[in-house]
DNA sequence: CCCTCACCCTATGTATACACAGTGTATACC
DNA sequence: GGTATACACTGTGTATACATAGGGTGAGGG
């Protein structure tokens, strides 16, 4: 194609198919349940059925679509036993960031309260709340960047690739959740305040009560997602 | 993991090289660091550069190796903070797991017994003990398999991927320990058989105290991988 | 009206050809 | 003798052609 433009050439063909599509997923371009077909991304990302195929393989192993053979790429579903299994690992995991951020001192990134800033902002709070679907995706990937961000801080890579590992789920969860159920940004939003308030206290009781609670499975979703 | 079953499916060329070169790193024929070159697995799986890639990149999203750009795949190596940060993560997982057998009484599986029965085979033990490659390999593959069916009979099937995810740096770990240390085994065993009545016996506290006790790094490994 | 079956057609699985970057080596120069 | 540079070669990145399985659609029968 237009390899001869001389562009930056240090994304490769089969990066930019990998992103396009993650991104599509992540953003609810492509609901789930979609069958993904490979000439789809290729005419959109701009690359041949090769580098398409190596990225949805890539994208298998992260769980964000399931490949079924000979019938093609399946954006993932999130089944409510799923759902249930996600808290309880990210509970998991994000408790033991905390005992190592509270235990060792750790510092946390200072603009996190400036990422808060910008998810209850009342402009955005609004699309959200209006239903508006771009609002809620890049709501819910807010969310999952401000959770991450502990994890992250913690400097353990293994942590941190298994929790990215969660993404594909958490995104489905949460923007179900606040499609569902805007009035939950009146909850998610202070409690975010007060984990991440603890957490500059060094004060891992806090932060453990606090998250148990912000994650418990809703009802609603649950039910939604049977 | 499960190297014997399905036999009579239809297999893809993609899955034959996948499983090719995810053997070969698991039992060591390729060492860490190796630049896996695509040919070497087309010969070797008989089939062309295609699916060869395929698989190549969902072994670097399952961190088998890296894939650097334009050098080609390198078998991934294990650092010595890696080893600290995979103890970590298992201790964490496994403890989880160990948690819920206990808690909902869930039983483990029977025959379990018997597959530490086999780890201890007097000739298997002689062979590892050797430093026969292929029976450490071996050795290390079945340390695995023990711990994972714990995590298995949780029924979480996203702990079940997380722990998984842990197989390729799992295996270096204990190929070096074993190989290392030889002598290990004698005190691995007990610690098996240890685990094991204690979950069989839904006995959390003593699980946990033995399990603490067995993922700890060994002095000789660590400064081996520095 | 619904179910079944056969056909076609589309999308996937695979191989291969070509483009090009990175590495190694040999040669020339300092 | 050591270092820098140019060139060839090897192996990756990508596109594309071809084979084939699986599903959709239509007609025919119950």
């Amino acid at each position: 194609m237009d390899q001869s433009l001389g562009q930056s050439r240090a994304i490769t063909a089969g990066e930019r198919a990998y992103q396009w599509t993650r991104e599509a997923i992540l953003s609810g371009r492509i609901p789930e349940g979609t069958f993904l077909e490979e000439k789809l991304v290729c005419d959109e990302a701009g690359v041949s059925r090769t580098p398409v195929r190596e990225a949805f393989h890539r994208l298998a192993a992260e769980k964000f679509i399931d490949l079924l053979p000979r019938r093609g790429a399946q954006v993932r579903r999130v089944t409510a036993g799923e759902l249930f299994e996600t808290y309880e690992m990210r509970l998991l995991l994000e408790l033991h960031g905390f005992r190592i951020l509270c235990g060792k001192n750790i510092d946390i990134p200072a603009w996190l309260s400036e990422h808060l800033d910008r998810m209850e902002d009342p402009e955005r709070v609004a699309r959200v709340r209006a239903g508006d679907r771009d609002a809620i995706a890049e709501h819910a990937k807010m969310d999952f960047f401000f959770h991450f961000s502990f994890v992250k801080a913690t400097g353990n890579s293994i942590l941190i690739d298994l929790y990215t590992s969660l993404q594909p789920r958490h995104q489905r969860i949460a923007v179900s959740a606040v499609s569902l159920r805007p009035k939950r940004l009146e909850v998610i939003a202070p409690e975010h305040r007060t984990l991440l308030k603890a957490l500059t206290d060094h004060d891992y009781d806090t932060a453990e009560r606090t998250l148990r609670h912000h994650l418990r499975p809703d009802e609603t979703v649950v039910s939604h997602l049977r």
